[in-house]
DNA sequence: GAAAATGGGTCAAAAAAAGTCCCACAAGGG
DNA sequence: CCCTTGTGGGACTTTTTTTGACCCATTTTC
């Protein structure tokens, strides 16, 4: 009879257990991000019938968690509290711990932080994600670092959720590279100005179009002021960014139908700054981008974030991620389930 | 806000958990006592219908927990080891350690240890607190120490659930008290031979009757041979009983209803070794009984681990326990629960 | 070998859940 | 100022699930 952890327990004696203690707490961190929030608007947002939230409102009323008002449900002082203090207990009973565990042995990189929930089913995990990304982030700002991040809605998320307090003196945050023809909002150089003020940290922006011809890039390399951040951003020795699929950042950069075709032969599954990888971790594709390159990462970077969650980027993490001491990784439960699948690890197994 | 430990968050968040928690557990313990188990008899233990119970197999089934067969329900390996190790779990999972702790600032003994369930409902709690007072009991036995134990159902638990291991050197088992009017495997004679056996330790025997006038008595104690062996007794440094209420021991006594109107005129709730306590602790009556006297226990015994189960019996256990620190006391919820309601403590509130 | 267990299956009744309204009220925007 | 849009609460019907009470073939036990 080998050991079996006390959540593990739990988990076999009350099987409903899990899918109970997180669709309620999705619920109160729902509306904790949303008063006040209606029944309807709610059970719309979960793709539920009206009756049966109302069902699990009713139970929440009961525990003291929400108050429910005519102007809409908000959540109590308890509520709140466990909103904040629920979390790692949640990971326990979920099982995210043991799976941190083998996702580290899998991946081998220096630290997992799985969060609970599903970012395709619950967009408010992205903020969870962030929040816990923002933490490790500050874990690593020393005194006059650089600090490089890069574009992407979760990106955005990390800057959003980092609390608003000064980090060590002689910071400098810049982009890891130019601007993508994306949202302004989920741009780099937007993020890391973002970033900076909530650091209290200074920071220079790389105000260049993302796709250039070889000539001009050529020319504006060698441009004073361009070099000059340049540099700044090649001696980043900590960097945050996100990971996007192959095929939806192709589309985003507006690639044509060919070349989409050119990445699915090549096998490119993953991508970031411009770099696609394969399945194995290779690149094999990248844009003419200014920035950041791979190869300056290996060497300078003390520390790398990384923070993307969904089941769909499964495959794009496992192959940009791989076999990093240095990378700290930060994903939902959807996206470690779908990795644990790849890699051939059961669950219930261990 | 106030600190909220895990437990609580999830208890409040899912409020059924400890329910389907407890009833799973009680289901899987009572077919490891009693395989193989048919689901009518079952159904018939639990006063549940067929149905249900059947619903309830299906899960911990295909939960890997239990194998039905032809012949009965037995447990499987995952089975067995989840309730010889569930039980720490389900105690933080049911708040009963904080229950503990209340119930020690409560009634100021050494310690508290309550078992989950109700004796009154599920008559297999009776085995898992011998089990635990066995424990307990282990721990106190120094060698060459003299330990008396009392008659009754929860003092022979103790010794069914002893584990068959040989103790420090020099023990001897006495019994508290001489024969009560109790079936033959509950009296004291009787166990405190049970228990010697199991701890390969030495025993002496009091055989005489409960009740004798005083004259009797009188002779008796100046016999050689009885003298040595109540010196024997009033020497016991540990001492293991059951507590009754005052009604059913005067009543299992053959008590008239005279008798017994004056027991209740007098305030008299719990009883052991003969001596009747009114709710504030103090001795309102005592048969001429032999054995251990209470002022004799006040000053020599180290240690009294004391083991009651069942809420009719919490006003008694106040009465007899308070404000003993040499007092370990075993208990069910069930007790722990109505003290807790007497000594006016919400557990909701905690 | 018979009697009393066992698990499995079925079927109708009952209860719980869910879906779908409408209502009175409050807030926000023109 | 009213009107639109949201809110929670209640009521109703339909649907699903649960539950109870059987019978059956088999196995164990006495």
């Amino acid at each position: 009879m080998d050991l079996i952890p006390g959540e593990d327990y739990l988990r076999l004696i009350v099987p409903e257990f899990p899918e109970l203690l997180l669709s309620r707490y999705r619920l109160l961190r729902r509306i904790s991000f949303a008063v006040p929030a209606g029944r309807r608007s709610l059970a719309a947002y979960f793709q539920v019938g009206e009756k049966v939230l109302r069902r699990e409102l009713e139970i929440l009323r009961e525990q003291g968690l929400i108050q429910v008002e005519k102007r809409g449900i908000s959540l109590t002082p308890a509520g709140e509290g466990l909103v904040a203090g629920l979390n790692p207990y949640l990971k326990l009973m979920l099982g995210l711990n043991t799976m941190e565990q083998e996702l580290l042995k899998l991946l081998k990189v220096k630290r997992v932080n799985v969060l609970p929930g599903d970012l395709e089913k619950d967009e408010v995990v992205l903020l969870e994600m962030g929040r816990a990304a923002a933490k490790i982030l500050r874990e690593c700002l020393k005194p006059d670092t650089v600090l490089a991040v890069s574009g992407g809605t979760s990106c955005a998320a990390v800057a959003e959720m980092l609390p608003d307090l000064a980090a060590p003196p002689g910071i400098t945050v810049v982009p890891a590279r130019g601007g993508l023809g994306e949202e302004v909002d989920y741009q780099a150089n937007n993020i890391a100005a973002h970033v900076a003020r909530k650091l209290k940290a200074g920071y220079r922006l790389l105000h260049l179009p993302d796709s250039l011809s070889q000539e001009a890039l050529e020319m504006l390399l060698h441009e004073p002021k361009i070099a000059e951040i340049l540099d700044r951003i090649n001696s980043a020795s900590v960097l945050l960014h996100g990971i996007g699929t192959a095929e939806d950042m192709a589309r985003r950069r507006g690639a044509g139908e060919e070349e989409i075709r050119m990445l699915q032969i090549k096998g490119a599954v993953g991508e970031v700054f411009g770099f696609f990888f394969n399945a194995r971790g290779e690149v094999v594709e990248c844009i003419p981008s200014l920035g950041l390159y791979l190869e300056d990462m290996s060497n300078r970077v003390d520390n790398v974030i990384v923070i993307a969650g969904g089941s769909k980027k499964a495959e794009a993490i496992v192959a940009v991620v791989g076999n990093h001491s240095r990378d700290h990784l930060v994903l939902d439960e959807g996206a470690a389930r779908k990795i644990m699948e790849i890699g051939g690890i059961d669950m219930k197994t261990v």
